[in-house]
DNA sequence: GTTCCAAAAAATCTCGAAATTATAGTTGAC
DNA sequence: GTCAACTATAATTTCGAGATTTTTTGGAAC
């Protein structure tokens, strides 16, 4: 819960979380199914077939699926079972609205109260995250996952300082959501290249506590993020059917 | 989901939700307990105990306390079972800070875009919880619960006409954990006696279509209310301690 | 008195069969 | 041919016993 800043914890999110539990590891798995699209989006989940294909017992699943609609990436009919939470371009409009009100407000909050320890852990952010896109430049679509997963890492390191438990656990609700409709349209990779400058800028001015300016340049990089995601999803197939 | 202007489902949320399934009666009745104080904070959820209290099996049970984790009104410790969500006068700040923000945000939004049926939506509720503030002043703390939830509903009807799911969604989870917070804190009923009057004028300037007033006058109503509950919850036992 | 370890006790977690409910298919009446 | 009622099928929901894990207890060593 509060460790942002921690290098090895960094792969929790994605994949195997190294469950404790197998409702965790069931939960983490249809969880990385729904987010890559494994799961298509509306898909009836039937128990049958989820219980063959995570290999778990009918009330496990059914805690593991619970626990997903509370993030609102499933969705649930009183006695007419589950399904995979639709999408679609209006959903996303939402979202990402909501998402760069509380990622602005957090940043404010976080670059006029962050120490030593969130400088240190921004800068570390920001040059794992200049590594990997390196990286990307040379073996193109390789890489993506890990991509996906420091910037990730580098906007919670931008928010780690914000003070606020709630406005952190919303945003990550939110970012998490967004991530779904990253990876749904990186069906046709984008290549991040002036990404790389709007990432020097807004880390720049964070580290200048010119808070108005980070916000600014945050507020913007979410616009061109959708920007770009919106022409992508728009051909999508499916995004605006479900 | 959509019924925020319906008279029939008004009790929706208290106590009896007609539950159509028995983990739906379970958790509503759990919920119940945990926003009255029955069960509370930071109180072990032993199986043995909710299931006689309940009377549910083992997995039905999870699955109850697991939608509550998702709202955060119980936390879950991996093997180590549950426990009501703990307060304290912090959490309280941060969730306020929160809820103002969505809250203003949603009024701002729904006054721009609220139709006819918005307005004659919020007249009503405006009306029904005048007429309940009228009995309260007579027979004092006696219809307390019924003030309560005719003034989630003026505040419902207030942002009903924001189109955002996302944001009204977020802002129904603060505002449960709010009423938590001011029910705990009723042992020691306020009277509300001038919020009648910020009631009238928040509700005169959304008719007005005047935003920036109305957002001011929201704004001002839930630092009031705050304050109140600020010098009540600091006497009350627990609230730090959990 | 403190610290360790093992065994007992108590709690949580998991499973799949059985009960309940929805859906599809079928027949019969109009 | 359409609709309603009934039946058969398929799906979800519920339960509690058993497996697994944590916590407590008791006792021995230091």
């Amino acid at each position: 819960m509060d460790s942002s800043l921690n290098t090895a914890e960094a792969m929790d999110a994605p994949k195997v979380v190294a469950a404790r539990s197998i409702v965790e590891a069931a939960y983490g798995a249809i969880r990385h199914d729904i987010l890559n699209g494994v799961l298509a989006p509306g898909t009836k989940l039937r128990f049958e077939m989820l219980r063959q294909r995570y290999r778990v017992g009918a009330s496990t699943l059914r805690e593991a699926l619970t626990r997903l609609v509370g993030e609102a990436l499933v969705t649930s009919e009183e006695q007419r079972g589950f399904r995979v939470a639709p999408i679609s371009l209006e959903d996303f409009a939402d979202l990402t609205a909501m998402r760069k009100m509380l990622e602005v407000e957090a940043m404010r909050q976080s670059i006029r109260l962050g120490d030593d320890v969130w400088e240190a852990g921004l800068v570390a952010a920001f040059h794992r995250l200049t590594k990997v896109e390196e990286k990307l430049l040379e073996h193109a679509d390789a890489h993506q996952d890990e991509w996906e997963a420091r910037n990730r890492e580098f906007h919670l390191a931008m928010i780690a300082a914000c003070p606020s438990r709630w406005l952190k656990h919303m945003h990550a609700i939110l970012y998490q959501q967004a991530e779904r409709y990253r990876r749904i349209a990186l069906v046709n990779p984008v290549v991040p290249r002036d990404i790389h400058a709007e990432h020097r800028a807004l880390h720049e001015a964070a580290l200048a506590r010119d808070v108005e300016l980070a916000c600014l340049l945050g507020s913007r990089h979410i616009d061109r993020t959708v920007a770009v995601l919106n022409r992508v999803l728009a051909k999508v197939e499916g995004v605006r059917a479900s």
